[in-house]
DNA sequence: CAGGTTCGTGTAATCGATTCCACAAGGAGG
DNA sequence: CCTCCTTGTGGAATCGATTACACGAACCTG
């Protein structure tokens, strides 16, 4: 592959004056510019990366650390992100957790070993030392979705609370009582605050959110089946399952359906995080949408904010209650047609109902 | 953040021991030995993996540019991809080419100047001269999924052929006769593949494949829609509908449903690529699901083979029909209960059924 | 027209590693 | 006791860029 010494040779001038060229620096003649380009494009030259950050102590290039790729939430925040990124000048480089602190460690420390300019994290837990260590070493860090209290790191994310209260209303002018939650894993602000947020909109409707109604998931499917088939296996079993992320949905859906029961009639579901299949599934979910792809954005641009010197921002939105059919048909006369709305995974075209 | 020198200063050594610590040389005396890694640990060193690319020519590093990130299908490629990479060593940097030719031209430009020491691609298009380049200049490379004919590129994939020819036995068995198909972009492999596999399955059976009944689609959600709708206006619309990939099945869903008709009962559907979400939609779809794991893993065998001097091997898996209720009842006596099918996103835990 | 700018260019240092080569010390063998 | 090896170590070149600095030529300006 031809180097800046090549080209340099192939246009009869130094090197010095290939990389002007190359980072258009003013004080180059038009002949020597014109010389060097003609040498670039005889040589299919392309300056090497690895050499320039080296150099330059900067990669121009983002980290971004989520914790489950299967996830359609994570991939859409992926793509917003990678678009942003790009649209500053940045790539991004993508490591999957899988919801595992073992795994996210090691994404942390080979992004940090390739000299990221910055990293954009979903922490899958409390927290390890290396990413610790690194955010206080100046690294320029965003929390993106969940968060670790007590680090000075901006986070941006959406707030679900006003959304819960929305479905907690809903479940209830349905007749709802008995209201059950699959949790996240403790360790992530996810997974305890949408707990959080849920008790307290039972409590303005004077409910109960007993122990037996908090089922232990880990954000994956397999954990939302097995908690839902303890949900069932109780003498009293909850009216409603609110799992706190789609894939333990996915899970719970599975586990309805392997006994037989039908959502809403026999159990209803609602989730957290709104996805394109959710329309689709029998019967649509009611769920609780962020505004992902602006979650995205955001993020980027307060890591990028950081690294070029100016103050980032921490970055709160909105989340909303997206209703379908998954917890019973809404009050008032039920019209013949479900409410159509279009899918597309294009964030242009997204259109969502709010209640 | 501490260097190399940094290191050999406090241990007390040149870099060059340093350096073969590190590297696990075998000339070095235990004592230095112990004095560097002591130095390491007080002073948080880690390597600078620019810099050690640059004196390697290696970065240990794979470029993965798939067509489509929120395509769940890819989406599991790309975790299958990035698990076998790791367990060889590699880290893996993924581009989203989203089925535009330019992005995937701008990811493989940012791959090459990174110095990623191999490349896997599933092309958007018939490659661009820059792909086509350093597929000829020796850049180690393997096709995965998709694959542009005429370059000598290993390429590893699913053959689908037998699958759709079961596909077409199953619905001509449930009285099918009138059969559509949702295409991807000529341009593709799979676009053209599936087309030609499901025309050769037709004729089997005696059924043609009129022009009308071949919409032209892009692999995403809205090609799906409009291809279906344009079906629905035809004068005689088809029976069923087999759509190239999940994402254009999705868009034909809700063309189906924004008419207020049922599938299948006024139109079956069939897809290319199984996804978990295929099983709680409404109704079930019937899919040809491909081996996307053992795609992942074997196509990294292939370029680490690549790069490490060892001859790579092209490889191809045959893909499975999974019927499910979007083309009607299957014959004999249909049982009260759908068969269940766990679903997890973990490969290792992932079940399917075959006719 | 002398002195000061400005402009274009090249030389060489530098980034943080790896690795070739030289060399010193010590042990083995004659 | 003098070679010859082996072993451990350091100096310095190198990878491919960027950039500070020096320098010569041309151009003003008073």
């Amino acid at each position: 592959m031809a180097s800046i010494k090549d080209v340099a040779a192939e246009a009869g001038v130094s090197v010095a004056t290939v990389s002007r060229v190359l980072n258009d620096h003013p004080s180059v003649s038009a002949d020597a510019r014109a010389r060097v380009l003609a040498a670039v494009d005889a040589l299919g030259y392309r300056p090497n990366a690895v050499a320039r950050s080296l150099r330059t102590d900067q990669t121009r290039t983002l980290g971004l650390v989520i914790s489950d790729v299967l996830n359609p939430y994570f991939t859409e925040l992926a793509r917003s992100v990678e678009e942003e990124a790009r649209a500053l000048g940045y790539s991004v480089v993508i490591g999957n957790a899988d919801e595992r602190p073992d795994l996210q460690d090691h994404h942390v420390r080979t992004l940090l070993d390739r000299r990221i300019d910055g990293l954009l994290v979903s922490p899958t837990d409390g927290g390890s030392p290396l990413m610790l260590d690194a955010a206080r070493a100046g690294t320029p860090m965003v929390f993106v979705d969940r968060w670790i209290p007590g680090v000075d790191v901006p986070v941006v994310r959406a707030d679900g609370r006003s959304a819960v209260r929305d479905l907690v209303a809903h479940l209830h002018g349905l007749g709802h009582r008995r209201l059950a939650i699959i949790a996240g894993p403790a360790a992530t602000t996810t997974g305890s605050e949408r707990v959080e947020a849920f008790r307290d909109a039972l409590r303005a409707y004077g409910l109960p959110l007993p122990d037996a109604y908090i089922g232990q998931g880990d954000f994956q499917a397999a954990s939302g089946r097995r908690v839902t088939e303890e949900f069932l296996d109780l003498a009293e079993p909850p009216e409603v399952v609110f799992a706190a992320d789609n894939l333990m949905a996915l899970g719970a859906l599975d586990a309805v359906r392997a006994r037989g029961l039908r959502v809403p009639d026999d159990i209803a579901l609602a989730a957290f995080d709104d996805i394109p299949w959710f329309v689709h599934t029998d019967p649509p979910v009611t769920a609780i949408a962020q505004p992902t792809p602006e979650l995205g954005r955001a993020a980027v641009r307060a890591v990028v904010d950081r690294i070029e010197g100016r103050p980032p921002r921490s970055v709160t939105l909105a989340a909303t209650l997206v209703v379908r059919r998954s917890c019973g048909e809404p009050p008032g006369p039920p019209g013949p047609q479900d409410p159509y709305t279009p899918h597309t995974p294009h964030p242009d075209d997204t259109q969502r109902s709010t209640p």
